[in-house]
DNA sequence: ACGTTTATTGACAGCGCTACCAATGGATTG
DNA sequence: CAATCCATTGGTAGCGCTGTCAATAAACGT
């Protein structure tokens, strides 16, 4: 019997509450609603836990609570510069609260998606937050059992399964494409890369802005499942010249793809907005500096981040949003690269 | 006494080794250290914990051994290229491992650093990986109490508190401003944002290669503590041209740096490299697509993630590195950006 | 004055797992 | 054949915290 542990040395919530002069429920009390304590009690304690430098034990309070203050995020990529973006404004939002971030990366497989979420839901987070709004019928059925508030991010549609932040990206890509067709551009291409669930409903928004304009050829439509740089931007405008040579415009899927197709035209001594228009989309920082700025669409890839972690901390404090859908919306950058195409 | 909590409904160990027919520090040693059991036994609990669909709780795990299997990661920021290429490599590398990765943002702030270094050593972290090698000294006294491997990356110099990864800042600027002298420039610029200790490093190795050819010159180097981005870039070059009208090179401290003094060459039909040449540093993908190809510095990030993590890993598991330090090295990418001067 | 509500505090018993030690049985050795 | 060893398995007692209920004191209403 005799059997003892090391004790770690490490200060626990009894030696606070005795130096408090309080029992240890009482101080325990004290980390998760002071509220509660009466003001000398709660002096004392605080007092006491600074004097001997208190941490609570996430692990024992996990464990007896079974509940986390872990906020679970997944997310396609790491390299692709929209979710740095996101990242940061879900670290922001985070920062200062008692909540940490779980950050996985689901690599743009739903099934990886859906093996990170069983895993999630074995370890109880306090929320989740899950990038588009593709998942696997088995994912959803997991986060539908979760019991814990979450956000999908990234795009808006029907039928969240808790709450969603985003905007329309067929919307997004009808406008671009419109406004081109607006400045008289006719024979515009759609160049596409790493075409994720987000990327084919800029493709739809192309289609039905070429359309209803009656322009729309399948011979403009250039896409690759190879993932986005702006090498391939060159790459595919470059092809996109041959099956298309009398193309005008190009609308881009992102502003890499769009970058690359700017250098390439620099090689080719196409000028650009008076030989070939260049729309992007996410209008990155460098898109107003290049030579000529590019067109893009903003997109509030930053405030999806922060308002995703607002939602989910709100929720579980109980405050639930008026709407479980929040559109960020998107805003049509117009500069040079797309200006009103000579008659 | 009749207190009796919601039993989660969560299947437990007990379950598993109740189904499997053994005790439940058995069922609990087969996900510890398989080798240790019979082979009857381990394909037993084996086949009952899939049967029952059994999760270990994370947060007993840790409670009754004291330990986690999370390792931390200090990242100064999480917009940088630079550190998502570096966090793609630590997810990569902790993927298919039993660790977690617990990923928290320094915001450049050393003081930020301490702050979430005490916090971390509260929850007693399998390993850590931080940023850089200029710790407060407190922030050094508590990585060393902490008992657990530590990794430092980005950069390496003396005196590691456990390990590193990373290479030499001075070195590359050093070749770097030593392959422009040799192309024959003269007067080149240094260009600098945010001018974290890295960076000035690579601003001392600009200095040496200067200073060694008898080309220094302050009026040649041009910093600002704000935040990297090509716009910035492009106003920098703007105040050089002010500052040192006859710089005929810039190197420039980061890429987007780079991209931004190309854009602005164009805009005033300064043409590279006949007028001016561009050097940056880090070796981002569209670099060499740009027009001209942009010489840069490639520096091996997503390595240094990876490796940071199977060091941690390994060291974990006992098997230290040989060396302490690893030096990752660079290459200079000459590309016609930097072509040699006309004389 | 009395019962009743409200605000504070405390006692007890785990949460699910593993560290530590002990026990068992068979193989090996002199 | 007894003594010794190793491989394998199990029992006990927590890890540090909080959920649940109970107890007490203070405030309130009639």
């Amino acid at each position: 019997m005799g059997r003892t542990r090391a004790k770690s040395g490490k200060i626990r919530l009894t030696e606070v509450a005795k130096l408090a002069g309080v029992s240890p429920i009482t101080a325990s009390r004290f980390f998760r609603n002071p509220e509660a304590l009466s003001i000398s009690k709660r002096e004392r304690v605080e007092s006491a836990a600074r004097e001997l430098g208190y941490v609570p034990d996430l692990a024992a309070r996990a464990l007896a609570s079974q509940r986390t203050e872990v906020i679970g995020v997944l997310i396609p990529s790491l390299t692709n510069n929209v979710f740095s973006d996101v990242l940061r404004g879900i670290y922001d939002a985070s920062q200062s609260s008692r909540y940490s971030i779980q950050l996985v990366n689901t690599r743009y497989s739903i099934l990886q998606e859906e093996k990170l979420l069983r895993l999630f839901q074995a370890q109880r987070p306090a929320g989740l937050v899950v990038t588009g709004i593709n998942q696997t019928p088995q994912s959803r059925a997991v986060m539908e059992a979760m019991n814990c508030p979450i956000v999908q991010i990234m795009e808006i549609g029907p039928d969240p399964v808790d709450m969603m932040v985003g905007f329309s990206h067929n919307e997004a890509a009808f406008e671009a494409v419109s406004h081109l067709i607006a400045q008289n551009y006719r024979r515009i291409g759609f160049l596409g890369a790493r075409m994720d669930p987000r990327v084919q409903r800029r493709l739809e928004g192309y289609r039905d802005a070429m359309a209803a304009a009656g322009l729309l050829d399948p011979r403009l439509i250039l896409t690759t499942p190879v993932p986005t740089s702006v090498s391939m931007g060159g790459t595919l405008f470059a092809d996109m010249l041959i099956q298309a040579p009398d193309i005008d415009a190009v609308f881009c899927v992102n502003d890499d793809i769009a970058l690359g197709v700017l250098f390439e035209c620099q090689r080719r001594q196409i000028s650009v907005p008076e030989d070939m228009a260049i729309v992007g989309f996410n209008d990155l920082e460098f898109m107003a500096s290049a030579v000529p700025a590019l067109t893009s669409v903003r997109t509030n890839r930053y405030e999806m981040g922060s308002t995703a972690i607002s939602m989910v901390m709100s929720a579980i404090e109980g405050k639930r949003p008026s709407s479980p859908v929040v559109d960020l919306g998107f805003e049509l950058m117009i500069r040079r690269s797309s200006l009103a195409r000579r008659q």
